[in-house]
RNA sequence: GCCGGGAUGGUGGAAUUGGUAGACACGCAAGACUUAAAAUCUUGUGCCCCUUGGGGCGUGCGGGUUCAAGUCCCGCUCCUGGUACCA
């Protein structure tokens, strides 16, 4: 007897589709096109564990589907190379990255390739690949090449913006620059050096290096961007991150900052995810007012966005690291001032953090007057104010602010009380809006009209401006490590000179170690004779990780082009991403890197579409589900969980792999851990259960499981049915395998169904009885539904009822079969192709027409009401679907339950909904 | 603190968007086949009362709207993701 064996046929058609390039998709403007991404993966050493393909077969579903609705589907997959664990590999042993990754690339493939998906991997790109990195470098290019010009909102190609220096200097123009940079007419513009200019585009330039204050990692010996630190910590190792002025490549992000806002309200992604993006971008409106500083020419600024609450000002308060700090410190506050500034550098941004909380300043002995009361307020230092945020200057106002009320409460100062309603508060910041009061010529305005009034007073008296602060910063661009692109860039007199396009790639020096150099200078410093025409020294650090992802999804359209990084022709049939599936952590780095370079890419008219990604789904973590068994203290005896209260136990995790169900296979167990093969052990009902808990899938807890283990065991078609039957694609869930055993007795039914016991195919030529038609509809018709939805469980569950209904009426006909192999092929595609050969039928099952479900076997000709009686349901009755409503009313009355709760009575009220339900109201 | 998402049997999850709550699957129980096991099949399975027929209660908690609420509105509780002296 020949039963369904998925490890005959799923190599075989693997093998199979490989050999035919079945999976390679070209260029075909007769048909309309569908891209399904997915995030490539960093190619680690630990190989797939279960929780990757969530997401590719999900992509992978719905490449097949639409490939058979008629679209021409691009569907690739990648390697997101360059990155630390290889380089921390490399410094361990000295091996060079590019070998490791080389290695864990191949185990990678090998292992999607079990899975069975529809990769067209002759687009197959790979970040650390100098054939791929050369366009990386190149539009790196670009954007050294291009300044932001604000009046058209977009960014322009640097020339442009020379020629306009050149004719008019730089006071009428607006642009994304420095802060500091000077304004010049266009005979200083023509009078400058060669050096001087250059120095000046630098401050324009949309990639430039800058000093500034960055996220310093001495473990990993490099800067983060903010990103990748999570509080105070390194996202990746988790080691401390300080903040150090250094000199950095910086990408102006913050010019597109606007446009990455309000882009996205064309996007189907979540609203949380685009919450993220709004939140980490932190736009806010407001306005900038100035603070005369009392017996002194200085003027503080400082951005507010309630400036409504102007007369309830009662101090100012500064960055400790402002820069005008020594300069209003009175003689007599010195050392005070001395000492907080001080103590406040020293701690590092974790302490800060962590003490929120604790109330801490200095007196500066200075006073500034409110420029709209008159008043004489004291300027104050603080650790709560950040220098990087707006002016770094605050205007306290502890009525309406909970930071500034709790500092003026700590250190005793005045609190004016501006809002109608928090005069009686012993906290009035608890009421934030409302009629102004104590505000001089705002009172009795709403607080809202209040903001405008004062904005637009202060504007007219030049002491202040409207103005939108963001909280995103530029991004620091560099990484004083190894494994990445090198930056096309050399210094000739200090100046930096790009590449020419025809030297690209620079490719990575070779290095004797990948460590920083004895002098602090970053691997790349150990390169020997690597300077340009043998001369000048390139840029020794390295671009960052999301350099390389940040574009990729371009470069598939037309990967191997040697020529262009991706052609015109490409560019505008693929346009952009139709369906990304990738998880939520990326959702302000990669996310948003990848959009900015776009939009760029965008402005310049290199490509043609405003944004990459038209709709993202994140699929949720398969978080991983450790046992543990329970070693009784000083013996060496084991008991099981229901026992282990008895016992003084310590708790140990076990590789889930020897357990099934929460039952330990003790001999596997014993081989296992050899030092145990003595113990002894406690069982309950002969069992010995163990404890589990759900926690991240990680090898220290020995809850990783292997999708080849899974493969071996049930077959790639059960693994691929059953992730997607364990629930929504979004949610979280912890993996198990209790279910998989009903996925795989499905595939086995439906086997069972369309062969007799010998194994050969049994199936009836003839029409198909009209009941069979019925469940084959309605079986397309959900799939169909459940795949444009996303909704991919409860396909799952629909193809386990058609078959359960085939198999009660028997009905084993070929024609059934066949569209129900079509539909069921994105699921679970070998044993899908495997039947339909076996069926006779030419070509692949991957380029039948997915079949149209026919409206004539849906129809109902009957239908069966509930019939509720005051919204209860008490019985269930039949009727024909032309039946006037009026009529079913009459027979439902006349029905016997009902007569027997209406008791003689008659209903108030009787409500027929065709093809709900009927309720009688009594 | 602020902004998202959520809470449905023993378990994972369904529910035409206001109309039969618990599809499908796991688990469990009983039975059939078998020397036995595996596999397969059949039946039952939200909770409670009840001899049956049947009845009562049920979607985190408390109110409300409605003929009808898991679904809508108001007020809580808990879980979860993001973010945080951003003025």
């Amino acid at each position: 007897m020949s039963e369904y064996n998925h490890k005959e046929i799923e190599p075989k058609w693997q093998e199979n589709w490989q050999n035919q390039n079945i999976y390679q998709v070209k260029l075909d403007p007769n048909k309309p096109k569908y891209y399904v991404l997915d995030m490539f993966p960093y190619p680690s050493g630990a190989g797939l564990h279960v929780g990757h393909p969530l997401g590719y077969i999900a992509s992978d579903i719905v490449s097949r589907y639409k490939r058979l609705k008629g679209f021409n589907v691009l569907h690739p997959m990648g390697f997101d190379s360059f990155g630390l664990p290889a380089e921390q590999y490399a410094i361990e042993t000295g091996q060079h990255p590019a070998i490791t990754t080389e290695n864990n690339i191949a185990t990678f493939k090998k292992q999607l390739n079990k899975i069975g998906f529809s990769f067209d991997w002759s687009r197959e790109v790979r970040t650390s690949d100098p054939n791929y990195y050369k366009w990386t470098q190149w539009i790196f290019g670009q954007l050294f090449n291009a300044w932001y010009n604000q009046d058209s909102d977009k960014a322009e190609s640097i020339d442009s913006l020379i020629a306009r220096f050149e004719k008019e200097g730089n006071s009428n123009i607006s642009a994304a620059c420095d802060e500091d940079t000077p304004s010049f007419s266009s005979e200083e513009w023509n009078n400058f050096t060669e050096e001087q200019k250059a120095e000046m585009l630098l401050k324009y330039r949309l990639t430039h290096p800058s000093e500034a204050v960055v996220n310093w990692c001495p473990a990993l010996g490099t800067v983060l961007a903010n990103d990748e630190v999570k509080d105070g910590f390194s996202e990746r190792g988790g080691h401390p991150v300080e903040r150090k002025k250094m000199k950095q490549w910086m990408m102006r992000i913050t010019a597109y900052a606007d446009r990455l806002i309000s882009n996205l309200d064309s996007l189907e992604w979540s609203e949380s995810l685009k919450e993220m993006q709004r939140n980490w971008i932190g736009k806010s409106q407001g306005c900038e007012l100035n603070f005369k500083v009392v017996d002194s020419d200085i003027e503080l600024t400082a951005f507010t966005t309630r400036a409504d609450t102007i007369f309830g000002v009662t101090y100012i308060v500064i960055a400790p690291e402002h820069e005008l700090v020594t300069q209003l410190t009175t003689p007599e506050q010195k050392e005070t001032i001395e000492a907080y500034v001080q103590t406040a550098v020293n701690r590092s941004e974790r302490e800060r953090m962590s003490e929120v909380k604790n109330v801490s300043g200095a007196f500066t002995g200075s006073y500034a007057i409110n420029p709209f009361s008159g008043e004489k307020v004291p300027i104050w230092i603080a650790d709560y104010v950040l220098a990087g945020y707006g002016t770094g200057v605050v205007m306290a106002v502890p009525s309406s602010d909970d930071r500034d009320f709790r500092f003026a409460n700590y250190f005793g100062l005045p609190i004016i009380r501006v809002i109608e309603g928090t005069e009686e508060l012993e906290n009035p910041c608890e009421i934030k809006h409302g009629k102004m009061i104590n505000s001089g010529f705002l009172n009795g305005m709403d607080s809202v009209a209040a903001i405008a009034a004062i904005s637009a007073k202060a504007e007219e008296q030049g002491i202040g401006k409207v103005k939108v602060n963001y909280k995103i910063r530029d991004a620091v661009f560099s990484r004083q490590r190894y494994w990445g692109e090198p930056v096309p860039v050399y210094f000739k007199e200090g100046i930096p000179h790009l590449l020419e396009n025809e030297e690209l790639p620079l490719e990575l020096p070779a290095v004797n170690e990948y460590k920083p150099t004895e002098t602090g200078e970053p691997p790349l410093g150990r390169a020997t004779d690597w300077k340009y025409q043998g001369q000048y020294p390139y840029e020794l650090t390295t671009m960052p990780g999301w350099a390389g992802s940040s574009w990729y999804f371009l470069r598939y359209m037309d990967a191997n082009n040697e020529e262009e990084f991706v052609s015109q022709e490409a560019v505008k049939y693929w346009n952009s991403v139709d369906l990304y599936i990738g998880g939520t952590e990326h959702a302000t780095g990669h996310l948003l890197y990848s959009r900015f370079w776009n939009n760029f890419l965008f402005d310049m008219g290199l490509i043609h579409h405003k944004e990459p990604f038209q709709k993202l789904v994140n699929q949720g973590m398969i978080q991983g589900r450790s046992n543990f068994v329970y070693k009784v203290k000083n013996e060496n005896k084991f008991v099981s969980l229901g026992l282990k209260d008895q016992y003084e136990v310590s708790t140990l995790h076990v590789d889930v792999n020897i357990v099934e169900n929460d039952v330990l296979d003790i001999e596997a167990f014993k081989k296992w851990r050899p030092e145990y093969t003595e113990a002894e052990f406690v069982l309950e009902d002969d069992k010995y259960l163990c404890g589990y808990v759900v926690e991240k899938m990680s090898k220290s807890k020995y809850n990783v499981v292997n999708p080849d283990d899974m493969i071996a065991k049930y077959g790639a078609d059960t693994l691929r049915m059953y992730e997607m039957f364990l629930g929504p694609l979004e949610h979280d869930k912890p993996w198990n395998t209790h279910g998989i055993d009903g996925v795989a007795k499905f595939l086995r039914k439906l086997w069972r169904l369309f062969h007799d016991n010998e194994g050969s195919l049994v199936v009836t030529e003839n029409e198909p009885a009209k009941e069979a038609l019925k469940v084959l509809h309605k079986t397309i018709k959900k799939v169909e539904e459940d795949i444009e939805n996303l909704s991919f469980n409860t396909s799952v569950s629909a193809f386990m009822v058609c078959v359960n209904e085939l198999a009660s009426m028997k009905c084993n006909n070929q024609k059934v079969l066949k569209d129900l192999l079509v539909i069921l092929s994105p699921y679970a595609p070998h044993i899908s192709e495997e039947l339909w050969s076996k069926l006779g039928q030419s070509g692949s099952v991957l380029d039948a027409n997915f079949p149209a479900w026919d409206e004539t076997y849906l129809k109902e000709d009957a239908h069966e009401y509930p019939i509720s009686i005051n919204g209860k349901m008490r019985v269930k009755m039949t009727f024909a679907l032309d039946m006037s409503p009026k009529d079913i009313e009459a027979e439902v009355l006349a029905n016997e339950t009902v007569q027997k709760w209406l008791q003689g009575k008659t209903p108030k009220k009787v409500i027929v909904v065709p093809k709900r339900i009927v309720n009688v109201v009594i």
